[in-house]
DNA sequence: GTGGCATGAGAAAACCTTTTCTCACTTGAC
DNA sequence: GTCAAGTGAGAAAAGGTTTTCTCATGCCAC
């Protein structure tokens, strides 16, 4: 303890955290002493007095951290600042699994807890409504009452549809993922309202050689080839720019792509690199962090679900 | 507290923790009433006696998470059952930020660190030497004297190599990596050793253009085309199994195509799914993650160098 | 010179466990 | 009937910090 290093004993604490009342030389001079030694307070033993951990609990199911890891990125990147640290459980899906890491959380007095997911209209598989700790969820769906983040999908895909409209496309077509999706309803709705119901929408898997069949269905029908695709994330986009590849139409001349997620590792890789909407999920990890630290800190935050807005992010699939 | 609902005081620490002589009837009293009213004990005050907070700490440079989520999750796997719980700290490549992240870890009392990231001959931009708790390396370069876990590259590599000749392959190329990376060092010396030097090694970057570009080189030579391409990673696998079907050539007919990581997402989804090296990095977490354990608790560990042996993952890119 | 007050610094309690120590009571043996 | 040993359970200390309380000193004013 810096107490017995420098000369006195609790008043190092008041010395230190600039409390209570004494000399300012010898506040000074413990303060010294204390950054000679490298003295550096036990954050157990402090969070045992003050109820507060400085720590807090993540819990994902996502495995491959697709949406795990920004969100991740941008918690961290809000909490450093004010000390707290971040326990990540990956909980599959795995309800006694998810119990044990939650219990664990509670036992080491975590100050909150931040649900993620990798779908927007599921829940986690573990109840966390009645905790004693506050809980924000994002990017995965929140119970009554709760605070939850999402990425604003309906906007997102208006976005990308209006560029496509923008740059003179016409024929519009939808490629996307299994219709029970939240998002997908929420996207296609979006384009239908903006690219005006010309051309159907193919509900699909989020894989590749869905994009690339799905281009295979549209080119055989008769009639008048889409001059732009729309596709639901961007594995799905990828596929298809493949596929128009082989069959020799030219991206983005004679057909524009564009993706969804902005999943750089297969966004970036894409020939041409795909044109994509962002979810920000960074920010929304930023947000939900700083969230969770206010209801930690008791100060009054509304509940409900905030939408926060994509970003279209351009790059060579569209021309335009 | 138990104590109070119940009847004792320090009596329900005994009756818990199956320690102290007491009667039989009085201990299973206290752990019933306790179970009723689902009394958790704080491992705050409990870390702060016993010096172990059953909490570590898990650094990584690797923001995209491609390495560091299966180290993850096995070193999860490993602790959870033991109750310890995991900070995750993406420092990227800074040095401050990185030092923040470990002085809040050793604030919080953390009972060990493992070191992960990107690259097997890197080291964190942070000194972990020195520190008064253990730390485990985990595909990252470790210090002196340090337990380092990585990937036996040369055993992967040779495991890829020799299943390419015992399919019939000859005319086996090595397309890979940048040369100053040292697992592509060994990956390129097993290849050399098992295929002979019948074909060069064409060094590269960590991209699908590159396996695209490496695949147009091979071919616009004169001379008898390669019957199989072992590949450094599975960017560069696909990227060279998309440029031999532009090309014409048939996969595996006429030409067989291997990668490295086994990274699923890139791996599974080319066509033909890929056939490539998993170096068994939750394993290779598991181990880090007990290993910590062990020196935590003060039980012994050799130091050195631990190379875990990878497994060759058959899918369809190499037919046989 | 004495009473009041401001000031600086240490003492003590509290946070929640675990562990060791102590004490009262029972039992068995002589 | 007394003594030793054994048994059950509570008391107390310790762990490192923060916060409140107390006390001693010195100063000013009267």
């Amino acid at each position: 303890m810096a107490a017995a290093a420098a000369v006195s004993i609790s008043t190092a604490s008041k010395a230190l955290n600039d409390t209570g009342r004494m000399g300012s030389e010898t506040r000074e001079r413990v303060k010294r002493i204390a950054a000679e030694i490298g003295y550096r307070p036990n954050a157990l033993a402090r969070g045992l007095l003050s109820k507060r951990s400085f720590t807090i609990g993540l819990l994902t199911n996502d495995t491959y951290g697709r949406f795990t890891l920004p969100v991740m990125a941008g918690i961290s990147d809000a909490l450093v600042d004010h000390g707290v640290s971040v326990f990540l459980c990956a909980i599959e899906d795995d309800p006694a699994l998810a119990q044990i890491h939650v219990d664990a959380m509670l036992d080491k007095q975590v100050d909150g807890i931040i649900a993620t997911g990798k779908r927007l209209d599921r829940r986690l598989p573990v109840d966390l409504s009645n905790l004693h700790v506050p809980v924000v969820y994002a990017f995965t769906e929140g119970t009554q009452n709760s605070v939850t983040f999402r990425s604003d999908d309906e906007q997102g895909a208006r976005l990308a549809v209006e560029w496509l409209v923008n740059i003179g496309r016409r024929r519009i077509a939808h490629i996307t993922g299994p219709e029970d999706f939240f998002s997908v309803r929420e996207r296609a709705g979006a384009y239908h309202e903006v690219a005006g119901h010309r051309e159907p929408v193919l509900y699909g898997v989020w894989s590749e050689s869905w994009g690339h069949e799905a281009v295979e269905q549209l080119w055989k029908r008769p009639g008048e080839k889409p001059d732009a695709l729309f596709c639901g994330n961007d594995q799905i986009a990828r596929g298809a720019v493949d596929a128009l590849r082989e069959r020799g139409v030219k991206v983005p001349q004679d057909v524009s792509v564009i993706g969804f997620d902005n999943w750089e590792i297969v966004a970036a890789q894409t020939r041409p690199p795909l044109t994509t909407v962002d979810m920000e999920l960074k920010e929304l990890g930023r947000q939900a962090g700083l969230t969770v630290l206010a209801l930690a800190e008791g100060r009054p935050v509304e509940p409900g679900v905030r939408k926060l807005p994509c970003r279209l992010i351009v790059r060579q699939s569209c021309g335009g």
